[in-house]
DNA sequence: TTGAAAGCGCTAACAA
DNA sequence: TTGTTAGCGCTTTCAA
């Protein structure tokens, strides 16, 4: 393997100057450079990312500590994350963490012992003090996806509101009126826009907000169907659901078919997250596709320093078979 | 940040002497390296990790270079490795690889500028030939989960058609004789034993082969509800289906819905992989539980040079509502 | 069994 | 704008 050494040899210029090409610094003369970057790719140099972080005291890592609600969720951010730092020379280090007591003690030895120079977190990490505080320690930039604002950090802000008052006005101009709704957990602090969107919605219509209307749920398929179950047997029951993740809405699904409803005739389901499986159930989900992808990559982009117009985070309504016959 | 030099001081040794100690090598008196361990703990001494490569020339990293066929799969050979590698000091960069033209690209400035001590491949890179023997250039360990054992590398070979067969005897079991298959996709050599086991499956029951009962698959949901018109379309169609994966399965599933046929009743679908949406599906799916995460421990566990007794790797089936009324 | 010295490949600080 | 020098924190080699 080549070193800067060679490099600077083959280019007849000293290791530094190498240095500031390869580290894009400027005062370099445009002639300089040209004959070292061709230096570069005669001889395949790669600099050594141990050398740079042990002389430049970065590490060209930024580091990813997940847990794992969801599996397509994590790989979507990673992949998008993983994607914007390799294009920057950076790579990304994910860490699964167990929300146990030894939660700490895994994220001092990824941030010891690795150095990075950015963290990013996603829910629920990213809204639980005893994470954010443990990191903030290290003073290191720390950038949170869908996280509260009021703990260290960057958040990025996403506002699940708008979005759920889109899928209220599907549902209404589906020709509902009582319309049920499963809560986010209450510890994920920023989905609580789809609560709102709900209330507004229904205000928007001119709709009363009904409190038996209204189940609370904890992102899981069971709190889903309890929550189904309990709306299903009101004396006057909804007839159409909206959980404010997919997880619950395919547990509702499956009470529903398991008490033969027809869906979406008898009862319409929606959900939020555009999960696989939303797509693969039958009926398939009604549901919001979130840009993880894009979300990671903003992640790691304003980990690097990159300045960033968050403006166009678009949602998408996905209106499936679920709760439109017209739906796929 | 303590650094060796202040733990050699703290300790009253030679910094080289620490370095031994924190490297478990032989030839240091107890009474010393207890002394060592209490400075380190004392000072919360963590080693730098890029001092370490640059000095050591190791990295203390394993690559994991995946593509996405499935985000579940994929978290859990990722959790499963970055644990293992977590306990023994070594840390998993996994990176999303595209099949495009710059595959080999991105692999190279993954392997040229981490140096890993080894990489993990699972399918479908680790059965593709251009990847696997473009790491092969590099001479670094390599380990690939289920992939064919006749290219580079050291293979963690999986007998799906054990289960395969099971799978079949709880169908017979069932009541059925005409059973549809759904097949693998041709390239993931390994999988191609879901097809034997369904074979040996109806030849130890005494069945004969029907060809018109076994379709090709491509593992996505499309093909399988391809696969499953046709065979409901038979004149005499199956009376249960077993897709050699989830998603077919699952496409299998929309199908059967969609001509109101009553599952298991009508028609009984079984699938492989036990993915997150074959719990969630109406009636939810049985299948086949591979032990993803213990198979990802393996393969780090491998590339760090430990003895593995793969024996006990245990394929569960799972039986739920889509084959049989008493599955939940 | 322990220690001293050299050096891994790069960048920071400074000098020219 | 470019070059020189020192040194990042550790392991290796070799000597004691």
């Amino acid at each position: 393997m080549p070193t800067i050494t060679d490099v600077a040899k083959h280019a007849g210029v000293s290791m530094k100057t190498v240095s500031r090409v390869l580290n894009r610094e400027a005062h370099v003369r445009p002639a300089l450079r040209a004959r070292v970057e061709e230096s570069v790719r005669a001889l395949g140099y790669r600099p050594n990312l141990a050398a740079r972080q042990l002389a430049g005291n970065r590490s060209f890592i930024i580091a990813y500590p997940f847990n794992n609600p969801s599996a397509a969720y994590i790989t979507d951010v990673l992949m998008g994350a993983a994607r914007a730092c390799g294009e920057r020379g950076y790579h990304l280090v994910s860490e699964p963490i167990d929300l146990d007591d030894q939660a700490t003690q895994v994220l001092d030895r990824l941030i010891t012992t690795l150095r990075p120079d950015g963290i990013m977190l996603t829910p629920p990490l990213c809204d639980m003090a005893l994470i954010v505080n443990h990191i903030a320690k290290f003073d290191i930039p720390l950038v949170r996806i869908a996280g509260r604002p009021d703990l260290f950090g960057e958040s990025i802000i996403i506002d699940d509101r708008e979005v759920s008052e889109q899928m209220m006005a599907h549902l209404i101009s589906e020709g509902h009126r009582r319309i049920g709704f499963i809560t986010p957990h209450p510890d994920h602090s920023l989905a609580q826009g789809r609560y709102q969107g709900y209330l507004q919605g229904l205000k928007t219509a001119g709709i009363a907000v009904e409190a038996e209307l209204i189940r609370p749920g904890l992102f899981d398929v069971e709190s889903g169907a309890d929550a189904a179950r309990a709306l299903l047997e009101l004396r006057e029951p909804p007839t159409a659901i909206f959980a404010a993740n997919d997880d619950m809405a395919l547990g509702a699904l499956q009470v529903a078919h398991s008490r033969n409803l027809n869906i979406p005739g008898d009862i319409a389901i929606a959900g939020f997250d555009d999960s696989p499986a939303s797509r693969l159930a039958w009926p398939a989900l009604t549901t919001v596709r979130q840009p993880m992808q894009l979300l990671g990559a903003s992640a790691a982009r304003l980990l690097l320093g990159e300045e960033l117009d968050l403006d166009p985070i678009q949602y998408e309504l996905i209106i499936r078979g679920s709760t439109s016959a017209s739906g796929y």
